[in-house]
DNA sequence: GTGTCATTCTAACACGTATGAAAAACGCTT
DNA sequence: AAGCGTTTTTCATACGTGTTAGAATGACAC
């Protein structure tokens, strides 16, 4: 099943000219007669030319093409965030290759290699919560390969960088929490190797520190799989019920940590917010929809995945080496409805 | 920012031998010595040497990578479908390059003209909600180039074909709100140029036309952008409420759609379903936290995405002009709560 | 020593494009 | 008409890979 498309060696034979007199009028360059460049583009436009992309690759070894790996497209945060990327690198003139972790470092692995010998010009990461080994990236990085991180950023390898304001988001949340009068503030939240994780958990630790209760350590949970898994959402949700005092409010520090965790909690019959009150990031469109209307972290998705690519295309242009990176930080936005 | 890989004219140097002997070890040709075969392959390895797929595409004229257009990325329906797709993809050693038309017939088009000029070896396509003239595909198509139609097909062009039984779901659907004694039931499909509306229309119009109620016009509403915009579902619902009788049912026909509809209801202050029922199609996950908790027809999103890459790929791999075109039904599921 | 065959490797080319250098064509001056 | 400068076109090569045809080598039999 061929479908052969013209080239300028059609044109050169079709108007009996060289295939590189061809080339330079297409690129109108001035070392042709008008005359030719007028014959050549009018042929050109006719058999409706279009330069073959993987030549142009081979020959100026860039596919203009950026690779995006994240742990799920079908996850409100990173569809919008790759709207984002989407929107920018188009506008750029670059392709968008997308591969998904599923939270597997295995899989990132192997979808970082198949990436990178696919000969992209660049990659944008959000990583798999099970990353905790960084060889991958770092071999990358080391060769000069462009990188940006967002969301899940990695402190250890130096390059730019998108996020929010991880500590704020969960600062506010928790003393939302607090100002409505809830006592026992559980959190649950990402696995502790992801730096997001770490900082949410010091933006609630910081809104606790304020007031007379300690957050005694069985209030914090970790989540392998980030609340990929409903299970693990569950057996964190049930050992934080059977605490006493039994906490009165919960904080879930990722998207799908949050909507799980409702889903556990309904499933249990306890309710929200009167028995007890739910907080979490989220960047789902129906959150006013649903029952209760929750109260949520929203980070700017959309936004993060333009100024991601933005950075990165920056990278991937630049004639000499960067050494100065940037560290963008993007305000949270805390949308208060009935959940707490 | 350069970064440059090994070549096989590298490894040739380093070991003294032609490129074409190194290549035909490295693709252990018989015509190559196992000394020499030995010798390659390790020191290839060793160098961590991969072939350049932009040249092996170059070469074999053939890239290696699919792309896909789909209204949104960040809609349910079409994440999950493209989770499927990637799968498959991946699974076969190919990519997934992804486009967006946010409903609008001029960017499908400019889309596909950028895509179809960066050398996909096919395409996947879920026609935008504006799409009313087919030449742009048609040409695609005509010249040879694989097409595979998934949810919103198109039945003018002779290729395989991925959907549900969009007339079944939606008759099984109107006919659940009609056992439910709802007698005044409206519809709000997405535009009437998408076989899907029009399918979905029909099931609806099936199923009352068994009961003695018959579906006036004034019931029917159409949607430009298939619900992406809230203002247009707003419109549709306010004529829809002004009607006497007063519609007691609503059946929306896609999951922006539905999703819109009943943000619209809540805005309104009418509750669902004591005022007014409400039943859609929808894939998103957070139909059972919702409130109430929404009756949805459920697409089997992830294995469309699945099969139709496979039909795909089957298609750009054969050797001979495939004349046989499959139209693979899959069946919808009706998910009964609350909201009806 | 010559002919036959099998084995192992190399040279040349192709894919489509771009470019530096060389060559040809042209116009002008003397 | 020879010389020169300028404009225009062609040649050769490169990007990285794979393939085809043919050359070189060696082994063996006569």
């Amino acid at each position: 099943m061929k479908f052969e498309a013209a080239t300028i060696k059609d044109i050169a034979i079709a108007l009996g000219l060289s295939t590189s007199t061809v080339s330079r009028a297409l690129r109108d360059s001035h070392e042709i007669s008008i005359a030719t460049k007028q014959l050549v583009l009018e042929y050109a436009t006719r058999i409706n030319y279009h330069p073959n992309p993987i030549a142009l690759s081979l020959k100026e070894k860039r596919s203009r093409s950026i690779g995006v790996i994240v742990a799920e497209i079908a996850n409100s945060f990173f569809s919008q965030a790759i709207n984002g990327i989407e929107s920018v690198a188009k506008d750029k003139g670059y392709n968008v290759m997308i591969s998904q972790t599923h939270e597997s470092f295995d899989k990132e692995v192997m979808t970082l290699q198949y990436l990178a010998s696919r000969s992209i010009d660049g990659l944008l990461i959000s990583v798999s919560s099970g990353t905790e080994n960084l060889d991958h990236l770092k071999a990358l990085h080391e060769r000069g390969f462009p990188i940006v991180f967002f969301d899940r950023i990695v402190e250890e390898i130096q390059t730019h960088k998108v996020m929010v304001d991880n500590f704020r988001g969960a600062y506010d949340a928790t003393l939302h929490l607090i100002n409505k009068g809830y006592k026992h503030i559980a959190v649950i939240a990402g696995p502790e190797n992801l730096s997001i994780s770490r900082e949410r958990i010091a933006g609630y630790r910081e809104a606790l520190a304020h007031t007379r209760v300690k957050p005694g350590k069985a209030l914090i949970k970790y989540s392998r799989y980030a609340g990929l898994q409903l299970q693990e959402v569950e057996q964190a949700v049930s050992q934080l019920l059977k605490l006493r005092p039994r906490p009165d409010a919960i904080f879930t520090a990722s998207d799908k940590l949050t909507t799980n965790c409702m889903r556990v909690l309904k499933a249990k019959g306890i309710r929200i917010p009167q028995d007890i009150a739910l907080v979490g990031f989220s960047n789902s469109d129906l959150i006013e929809l649903l029952h209760p209307p929750l109260t949520v972290v929203r980070q700017p998705a959309f936004e993060m995945g333009q100024i991601a690519t933005q950075l990165l295309l920056q990278l991937i242009e630049s004639k000499k080496p960067v050494k100065e990176f940037e560290r963008k930080i993007l305000n949270t936005n805390l949308i208060v409805q009935a959940s707490s």
